[in-house]
DNA sequence: AGAGCTTTGTAAAGCTCGGTTAGGATAGGA
DNA sequence: TCCTATCCTAACCGAGCTTTACAAAGCTCT
């Protein structure tokens, strides 16, 4: 009988649970003092006080310039920690990676972001990974807090293990995050790219404070990371919101995880990219398809209208299967053109339950999976850090 | 800048968060004493103890028998309150309705319940509801806490509004718990069917302490619910999970809901009855399909692969989308008979991606409605009375 | 320059809660 | 009767939040 609970709770934790509402707070104020917190959290004044001195004093917070003009004694700002507290993001993509350095506040510079091109051996990568990590880690101007690795494909975010990425096959059954982790001797965790980015737009762009919606991503793979309560949705192992190997097609083309007619095969640039060259009989490129729309070529007429209907059916899943109040699209060839991107957006809504597409609003977007990485981190941190009460 | 946040923390909510915790034990170990609670909670003995006291001052726990033989001095024993707290369960559903009445332990009995016919309108349902509950409500021995309405379709529990119900148009667009709670005077609240099927195999089937798992009944409609992390999968609007009107098909015949293709026209029970009744040539019912399958007659073996097939997908999907560590399948004609819902699981295997699907048992199952209804109104007083720690 | 106003930040006392310690209560067995 | 094992709680301590009170810091007006 053994339902044993590994935290039992006292005083302590509820000092942290306020401290990390604290820390999510700044996070949103940007630049706050504490006078502003103590308004904003509805805690008292010395409460507020004695969490942002621990805090400080724990490296999570600096005191930032006091320019404030307003009647009375002007407060003193405290922000999240850039100077003294450095995060780096790892970004692992097709064609090229990335990696950033950045304070807790999140700031994402090219002067602090180090680029080369995907090597075509795990061996390679890391080394690269290691190398670019070094130098930036050298160049930081506060102690180094850990690293989020971000990749696409599919991710056992439990195990920390990439478990197949279809267009990155040296990543499959690999350990990115651990194996630099080792090298580096610094924290490393692994997330899916869209969890990455599902964080990134909640703490950074437009899903601030919002506790539900999606993040869709139709370019190479067909990508899917889901915010659900406040809290990343992941399944025992991370790996909820697998809709790209979902059958969309039961009769359609084999796709790289073994099934048949998956959305990956049907309903991402990609994809439409591969219906094209069909058509055309020869190979073609995503930049000859992209001019192709542009220029309403009758040879991809078909193509688009086949990747528009199952896109729109992905799209109408998602909403359906998540309740999202927004959900955020990635993608190029059909995502970019806003009258493109209306057409699909019109048999959404033939596809979606009324009530559920009422909720929900649908943007265009592209957001940097360099934050992303970032965000990762720092969530990652705090997350560990303290809970939040729910 | 409104960031204002609902709740200070404090000292009591630091005990509600501990009262809580033990609640949960309780309701796990049935009857226990303060000293095993203090062993499977690690809070310590004095907590433990004033919380306990606490809980039957507020008469959430009962006194129970003391029979325990061990060495050294018996415990006093402690339990949910099942005589001095009542909760109605309210199940509507396609032919029949039904109310329960139980403590807090959830102990549902045939004594307990009250059956009438599903009645043609909606005005008349709820004078059936309102009486039996008033008979139940008089014959009850504790104080009523509340009752939860459990309902088939697709329901907005955050209106608490029944979107509507393919099945049962009579609750079209209705609020059966705000109508109740107005008749009856005491808290209602009305959840899906399978989120209260979700709750009850947590609290009292085979999902005891599981934090990521699925419910799926494709027996007339195809409905699902999702525990994920611990917390009910809501979305916005507890909307989320709904699969069934999720284009299976894009050419497939039209739905109650306006699309073509829904798995809830395709991977169903009543799907399956449908088909075989297309080939006979004539109407037909479950039970005659049932004994067809049975006589593995080949008048449905196309319409068996068909079915079989989609639901498959169906199962995959849930498997792939919320990456479950158990999924409970319930329904009649393919999930019944052991061979072929091993069928079914084999075109699961194919269709699911290999690591989500090692996470995950499938188990065919059949949990009580009325259970799950008794489920969802003591979730629901647990939850709105205090928070948890994540 | 100084009084007065306004806002900020914190020190001190008090309350609540969980933890620690210690001791009484209740059973079976020697 | 005494001992052992276990259960339960009273009394006190320390951590953390709240209330109260007050000092600090800037602005405006005289």
């Amino acid at each position: 009988m053994a339902v044993l609970i590994d935290n039992p709770i006292g005083s302590p934790l509820l000092r942290l649970i306020n401290e990390r509402r604290l820390l999510e707070l700044i996070q949103q104020l940007r630049s706050v003092s504490r006078a502003g917190l103590t308004r904003a959290s509805g805690m008292t004044a010395p409460t507020v006080s004695k969490a942002v001195d621990s805090l400080l004093k724990r490296g999570l917070l600096e005191e930032s310039d006091p320019i404030d003009q307003a009647l009375g004694r002007p407060g003193r700002l405290v922000r999240l920690a850039s100077e003294s507290a450095t995060v780096l993001g790892v970004v692992i993509d097709l064609g090229n990676c990335c990696v950033v350095a950045s304070g807790l506040d999140g700031n994402v510079t090219e002067a602090n972001t180090e680029r080369f091109e995907t090597p075509d051996t795990y061996a390679s990568l890391l080394d690269n990974l290691e190398a670019h990590c070094r130098r930036l880690m050298a160049a930081a101007t506060g102690t180094i807090r850990g690293a989020c690795v971000s990749v696409p494909g599919v991710v056992n975010e439990r195990l920390q293990e990439i478990v197949f990425s279809p267009n990155l096959h040296l990543l499959n059954s690999r350990n990115p995050a651990r194996d630099l982790e080792k090298r580096l001797g610094i924290h490393c965790v692994l997330l899916h790219e869209t969890s990455t980015l599902c964080l990134s737009e909640r703490m950074y762009g437009n899903a601030k404070g919002l506790r539900d919606f999606a993040m869709l991503d139709v370019s190479t793979g067909f990508g899917l990371g889901v915010m659900s309560g406040g809290h990343l949705l992941s399944g025992h192992s991370g790996m909820a919101g697998e809709l790209g190997h979902l059958t969309a097609d039961p009769n359609g083309i084999r796709c790289g995880c073994g099934n048949r007619g998956c959305f990956e095969t049907l309903a991402t640039d990609s994809a439409l990219v591969r219906l094209v060259a069909e058509q055309l009989g020869r190979p073609t490129t995503l930049q000859e398809v992209a001019d192709l729309i542009r220029n309403r070529s009758s040879q991809c007429e078909a193509a688009v209208n086949v990747v528009s209907e199952y896109l729109a059916i992905g799209i109408a899943a998602v909403i359906n299967l998540y309740n999202p109040t927004s959900l955020f699209v990635h993608g190029k060839l059909l995502v970019d053109s806003e009258d493109r991107f209306a057409m699909v957006l019109e048999r959404v809504r033939q596809r979606t339950l009324t009530p559920s597409l009422a909720d929900c609003t649908i943007v265009p977007n592209t957001s940097s999976k360099r934050q992303g990485a970032i965000a990762g981190i720092i969530h990652h941190l705090v997350n560990t850090w303290a809970p939040s009460v729910r």
